[in-house]
DNA sequence: ACAAGAATTGCATCCGAAGTCAAAACTTTA
DNA sequence: TAAAGTTTTGACTTCGGATGCAATTCTTGT
């Protein structure tokens, strides 16, 4: 019976074209399905020489276990989703999930979301591939994430978190850093007007860190600001010092920027384009700790954020959560580190 | 019958828990769950009164189907495996391929390798998962790509090819763009003294880039090079400039670098730990045309890659492959463009 | 209105591995 | 050496959707 039944599935394609099936290594090993199963489950229970025997076979077949069908029996797919909002600002966190995912046994699924992007596509596909969790360095809308929900799938947000939904996110604390880069501010140089350089309007934690500067200037008395807005890369920061100086005349010396990029933007054009000194005419800085702040061309004084710490805490997070479905959500808030340049009047 | 069946499917797990399956649709809709199945495939023999129907059942249970299982009986996964030697070195041509990749309806299951990841395991898991294709942007052994032609899943390599190895491949010509660099410096500038700065011994393309210059300086009848080896980033750029100049004193007044985050590393400690001008008393090249090259403090002359044509072409060379298991293999090899910045002597 | 043909629909089976359960093969004990 | 207990093993079913084929329904032509 057995017999007529493998056979009969040997025939259905050519052999050289199908991949080895653990029938095809039970059979050459003459032993049942079952066994080779086992002997790839670790802490089955299988004698040590039915493990030589089928191994033997393994081997000579060249066999590969297929990830898709156990996935379809088992409900694991070992595989989560990692969606990224653009891949351009985040090559260290997305190399550093990946790596700390993959150390662990669980493949990535990268879904990366631009501004043409069709979020809600991108999304179903998400849930049709039956990944295990959801890693999300991207915003997603209280909508979005119900679906996750609904079905159970875990879901963490990297650096973004959810005033009233209750979600695991591990996240940088964008107010207190930039708490802390206004203090310094205010203590080195007597800065005469400030300028904030403000990230999109849909980035949330551009808004908490501009948001976190304006409380703390205005703590400190300081209410006289020119508010400037970008996109987060270079050359918005550049084409900002000119809206700067068009609202201010060039009484501006302070720049708080939401990020690095613009940071490095507003250096390369104060310093070559305005001819002004950093930080003797002007103080700048920003915020992330990207690699290009500490090259010696712009030695910025920026907050780090600790990427490695945060990756892992965010891989942990969601793998428990895969593990053992009823833990409560939770939030992960790292300190960022103060990097001492040399963008900052004494 | 099929109504036990299907009860008996609903009864061994919780409803809440399990997933809206197409037996569910289809009882809804009181329909088979054949009929389901062909309304998710475009194209197949649906009358407009079921598909209704269906479609109503399955807006009612929220059914989203199972790509896991359908990869099993199609054998298709939808997937594709990157493979991205080290992600530091790559964003932008990982952002490419993704959103290229995703704009297809292709998923892509990331990999990342960096020098302490196990290659032979990584390799296991994408033959695990039966991705339809694998895109490599990190070397591979021969030993290694073999078990892809086996299962004949389509490899494309983007920039390595191999010599000896009939494997399909996107490139760019390092060679040619080498050759142009070395042209330049030689007419601009008289330049006493080259200065080679290649990249890591394991390095394919930073070798055919480093062979090139040789190759064509040997033309040109310069033959007495200074060589340092770099591993890519910019730290070893800066270092690379100390090695260079305890070779040769402070002879050197031209270097080419294997690529530009070196030549970035290198343009700053000559600027700023040397005090040397560039391009006033040294000439340097690069290669990549990272966006850290165009920024104002740099203005590196280098060798643009043309990522997007690159990414596009060889995500189009995997999928025909895909769609086509008979197509040959094929090298394409593009040339960069030259960008002139401020870092040739004139 | 009826036969012939075309378009739909449902049944049964398959994809490939994992898990349940009972039978079979060993161990241990009396 | 037989009974009782333990470990291995294999037959069969399951996961969820796709598909060949036969049965059914719907068109069309006469």
């Amino acid at each position: 019976m057995v017999q007529r039944v493998l056979s009969s599935r040997g025939e259905r394609l050519a052999e050289s074209q199908r991949n080895v099936t653990s029938y095809d290594v039970a059979r050459h090993a003459g032993v049942s399905q079952s066994a080779v199963s086992r002997c790839f489950k670790p802490g089955a229970s299988v004698s040590e020489k039915m493990r030589e025997r089928v191994m033997k076979s393994v081997q000579a077949l060249g066999y590969q276990p297929n990830a898709i069908a156990r996935g379809l029996i088992t409900r694991r797919s070992n595989m989560v989703a990692v969606i990224v909002s653009n891949l351009n600002f985040y090559p260290e966190v997305l190399s550093q999930l990946s790596a700390r995912f993959m150390q662990r046994g669980v493949h990535v699924l990268l879904f990366t979301l631009d501004h043409e992007s069709d979020v809600a596509r991108t999304l179903e596909q998400v849930a049709q591939y039956r990944v295990d969790g959801v890693l999300a360095a991207a915003h997603l809308t209280r909508e979005q994430m119900a679906p996750f929900h609904q079905r159970n799938v875990p879901l963490v947000f990297y650096n973004r978190s959810y005033r009233d939904v209750p979600v695991s996110s591990v996240c940088c604390d964008q107010v207190q850093g930039e708490r802390v880069l206004v203090n310094l501010l205010a203590q080195s140089g007597r800065h005469r007007s400030y300028a904030l350089l403000s990230g999109p309007a849909d980035s949330v934690v551009g808004m908490q860190r501009t948001q976190g500067a304006i409380e703390r200037l205005h703590e400190l008395g300081i209410r006289d600001l020119t508010r400037v807005r970008g996109d987060y890369s270079y050359d918005s920061g550049r084409r900002a010092v000119h809206a700067i100086f068009e609202q201010r005349g060039a009484m501006t010396d302070a720049i708080v920027s939401a990020n690095d990029m613009m940071a490095l933007g507003c250096l390369d054009e104060l310093r070559h384009r305005f001819e002004l000194d950093v930080p003797g005419d002007v103080s700048l800085v920003g915020f992330d700790g990207v690699r290009a702040a500490h090259w010696s061309s712009f030695d910025l004084t920026t907050i780090r954020q600790p990427v490695e710490s945060m990756a892992e805490a965010a891989v942990t997070m969601l793998l428990e959560r895969i593990d053992n479905p009823g833990l409560p959500a939770e939030q992960r808030l790292f300190s960022g580190v103060l990097r001492r340049g040399a963008t900052l009047r004494h």
